[in-house]
DNA sequence: GATGAATGAGGCTTCATTCAT
DNA sequence: CATGAATGAAGCCTCATTCAT
């Protein structure tokens, strides 16, 4: 419980500084400073900040995944097994905006560009990810979706969700269960043949 | 013309280097090597850094309203001019894909985040956007769309056209005029009752 | 004469700090300050520490090769040949003990460890010690020299020079005309045959 | 005997890593690493960094001392007795590269330039230094010697040993007993009479 | 208007040393 | 004695901006 405090501390103060202003407003002495910690103390536990950036971007996606993996209904038809992952995504990033503001800036950065790219060749890495292909891949051999390229599927259904999280984080939006039920069933519409 | 040539030149520098690179890769001293003047003269242009980015933004953003208001159908029924609209968008951005991807840079930083900000509260500012709500007022009364706040039919039109875009530039797709076809009518799907 | 200027302070700075303090004691900031410029002006000039202290080494190393190569007595004997080079950068060095100092920095650090694995590939591409060179091959070929290989007749040349140099910096001796006669003969009677 | 193991171990590592990659490449926390012991542990042993390196030095130099005292051959004539101190000098230090680059290191350094500004104050401290001394001073008396300052006929002596193990550890030469012998007589021929 | 040398604050990282365990 | 996490001063370098020409 000792030895993580510090570590944990640090990635916390990064999750808040970068999300909240971009790796622009986050130097590592404003990480420390945030963490109750020396600079030289992250040196301790990150090997540079770009390697900070990148475990804290894997611990997100991990817990992301850790969550979306609880209670898949694997033996349920198509569309449910969808929606039960898309909600249970949104609801994630509604009850974490700062996991969501830290992956969006980690998407838009270098970090994030090489990580496609990374992606693109060998194997994704990503669970939600990998299900979320196999569905459009059972999907669209069994007809229920349009036949597309199962990429352009996927930004169908993700694009316009992460688009309404930044109306939610901007509080232009009040995403509550209504609306997470309506919008996500317009995701399947626009995916369903 | 000799004297705003230089003005032309500076942007399309920006333009290029803060698209491919993003701002961290766009030092003034890069743009100013790239357009081929000194680094003092593009102060005598543009008040800062800052102002140069936003200028750039409003420029960009400009070209594409006047693009999409060309040949609007304005007679025709709502599907069809919905389709026109994020059909000319979407070819615009393939088209000039450096206005893509630094529109993207944009709206991903502390400007962007600034910007929305403001027209939350003023006006759009945004030709586009304001068609495209009108658009979506209209259906909305006349129960062609979904009972949904214009935002959210927004961001279920747009998201995706976003990701797609994306997915696109990486060369995940290739978008071409059965693609731009067959996904834009997807959009149509999301948000048509 | 303006230009110039500020490039010739910041490398007389730096042959100051190193030759009196070591590299150690010559931190960017204290050459900045000696040179009587802020810290960013030096990489006006330089790319970087490291291009500074190889670029003054050769400007060094240029200025004694220039002075050695003046009024080189080619058709005298070998033994006036000898011993006109040796005595002529003995003086060199008692009148630059700065350069001597900085030298002996360079060449004990890993900037001089790579310069010798490169040269010793390479070509020399010091000119004195390429006359000093052909002046022992000649020497062996013609039986006036120790039959050793020439590397070991630099050495025994050179070495003394080198450490004479050393307790003249330090104090212990005075390096006069007398004594500089008298031990420069005494390198040729360590590799006369 | 378990106590010192670590001593022991932190100077061994201490050699190794400054002998090999000079104070620069040694940080405390590598030379901890390499003797298997904390960081802090050194600080047991070791006032500061300063003190471990002199103190190894000493140590290097105190066993030069001893190998060289031993058989020494106080009755032969001064000639031998000069070959007998730079041949066992050097092979001493073929025999001990590291030893022999941790010196360089050591007197090319601020703690060297210390140190010889020390000894020539006080008394030398070193005992080959003044075996060899002594040889000087009873050649000159004898007029076996050239007649100049000791000093000067211990640089002619010791300066191209010094350069030529360079060559040695550099590759640039291989220093078999054959070549021990004929530089060490060039050394005779450089300061006898 | 145009230049580009100069500035210096600010960013990332290293490392000798300390100290609570 | 031994540990190694923690410290923070200090080092190298970048870059938006200014200003004398």
């Amino acid at each position: 419980m000792k030895a993580s405090d510090k570590r944990v501390d640090v990635m916390q103060a990064a999750l808040e500084l970068i999300a909240e202003q971009g790796f622009h407003g986050a130097p590592m002495a404003a990480i420390a400073k945030k963490a109750g910690v020396a600079s030289g103390t992250i040196y301790c536990y990150f090997e540079s900040k770009d390697a900070l950036i990148t475990e804290l971007f894997q611990e997100l996606e991990g817990k992301i995944n850790g969550t979306l993996r609880e209670g898949y209904p694997v033996e349920r038809p198509l569309r449910e097994r969808f929606l039960y992952l898309v909600r249970g995504l949104l609801r994630y990033l509604i009850a974490h905006p700062l996991h969501f503001r830290y992956m969006e800036q980690y998407f838009n950065s270098p970090y994030g560009a090489s990580m496609r790219r990374d992606r693109l060749l060998g194997k994704s890495g990503n669970h939600d990810q990998d299900i979320l292909m196999e569905i459009f891949a059972e999907g669209i051999s069994e007809k229920i979706l349009k036949d597309l390229p199962i990429v352009v599927l996927f930004s169908l259904a993700v694009g316009p969700l992460i688009s309404l999280m930044r109306d939610h984080i901007f509080g232009f939006i009040v995403l509550d269960e209504a609306l997470i039920k309506q919008t996500t069933e317009a995701y399947w519409d626009a995916i369903k043949r």
